[in-house]
DNA sequence: CGTTACCTTGAATCTCCTCAATACACGTGG
DNA sequence: CCACGTGTATTGAGGAGATTCAAGGTAACG
């Protein structure tokens, strides 16, 4: 089956958002009929990029918006002389690039971590989408309001969390928003993210992190080689974090 | 002058919203007269707190959504053992408490750093804001995406910045904010600040925020005794920082 | 095989933290 | 008016925590 296309034929083939594998997630809510067709209207394409490639440049503005179908990236801004802090990961189903619509700029920069999938939105309809559909218009605040409560985690994580609390804090998060998503196999996960990421992310240098996830490791409350992150212990890496991480309730996907 | 209410009478006097001080500033967008009249009617009162008083305490909910409208607040989250970091700062014209109406529960604390009056909203009127005015949800957007990116640059900050330039960054960011609002005199601004509060802003201790600020001051950029903040040499902080401060650009006031 | 990207480890140094003590301003009650 | 408490600012000293420099080591890829 589904041999109508030619293995030479590399033309996109979108995904129709009345079949987007996301929307069977739980943690999204359910489309009325006229939401999907306005967001099938609003979506005007897929943009297919490798890892390392860079979707936006701090500073820049865009005619798009996107949304991540598949794979992962990472949110970051730079200081001149080349230090970086990782904001915050953008996994399926998260937007990318609103600030740049809203506020004309976008703050950060934002880089495929995989080969990612977006979805594309053309700017100039966001306005029509806040015209006609109001619950879609909140749920784009609302996507807002998570993002800003996210970045408050990670700031009081950095701010005031030591070196082993930062990190359970960031393998915790990262491993939850995997799970809702059901990129968890049993307690593993397919992790895209470097120790000089999760270093730039937690703010210590790469030695550092790495001194502190040996450390770490030796808990057993984790495995993380090579690419695959297992979780083992749960509570233990809970216990170091303080309290359960927060990761975002359920709510809407455009 | 202005006789027309006895002294002894202490019934609030809410502002109206025609004729509210904070929509002749600038940074504020031109309301037409039909949005004017609905932030009329969306303002159910204002409520008038002392310095020090919690307007929000992270975990909770409101049926209530407010604007600053006099006054500073700041926005922290603490872990259980105490430790404190602060988010932001909220001044006249921004919005508090955005996070428990759209997101259910709000992810930090809020306190008044000086007596406030804040403009009260009931938190489901919100929806028929989003349904009959286009512009204001746009605004509320607006402002939910600045206050991202304000957080942005305090994460880069917190966690890739040295000491010196953490504190150069806070206090240029603070006084832009204030100038924007017509809240200096000169260069001077009252900064209700205390080094504890900058401390925990940054992520040190009060010890060494206070022996950095005193190396600080000797550079003669800027002076900040009591509670008067005096900027002396605004290119100097910016070169510390690495880059104008950014503070984010004219747009809407609720 | 040689390159490249990433992980690991040791050693020296500096940054930042905690503890502790003092100083100053302010407001309160005696 | 003074004694006292409270909140804030200041300073020194010693130690823990992070940084940088430097050197391997390993796995993937052409």
């Amino acid at each position: 089956m589904a041999k109508a296309r030619k293995k030479a034929d590399k033309t996109p083939v979108p995904t129709p958002c009345a079949k987007c594998p996301l929307r069977r997630l739980e943690i999204f809510r359910k489309f009325s009929a006229e939401e999907l067709a306005f967001v099938s209207f609003f979506k005007s394409g897929e943009l297919v990029l490798e890892a390392g490639s860079t979707i936006f440049s701090e500073g820049t503005n865009s005619p798009h918006l996107y949304t991540v179908l598949s794979g992962w990236a990472f949110k970051y801004k730079t200081l001149e002389d080349g230090r970086r802090q990782v904001l915050n990961f953008a996994l399926p189903g998260d937007f990318i690039g609103l600030q740049a619509s809203i506020l004309d700029v976008i703050g950060h920069s934002i880089e495929a971590l995989t080969d990612v999938t977006l979805c594309v939105f053309p700017r100039e309809k966001l306005w029509s989408l806040y015209e006609k559909h109001t619950g879609l218009a909140f749920d784009v605040t609302w996507l807002g309001a998570r993002e800003e409560s996210i970045l408050g985690d990670y700031l009081l994580t950095v701010g005031q969390r030591r070196a082993n609390e930062r990190i359970a804090f960031v393998l915790l998060h990262l491993f939850h928003r995997a799970r809702q998503l059901g990129l968890t196999r049993g307690n593993a996960v397919a992790l895209p993210i470097t120790q000089e990421l999760l270093a730039d992310t937690i703010g210590f240098s790469l030695v550092h992190t790495n001194k502190t996830l040996k450390q770490l490791r030796r808990s057993g409350a984790f495995k993380w080689t090579g690419s695959t992150f297992e979780l083992v212990d749960e509570g233990k890496l809970e216990a170091l974090v303080g309290l359960t991480v927060p990761v975002g309730g359920v709510r809407p996907f455009i």
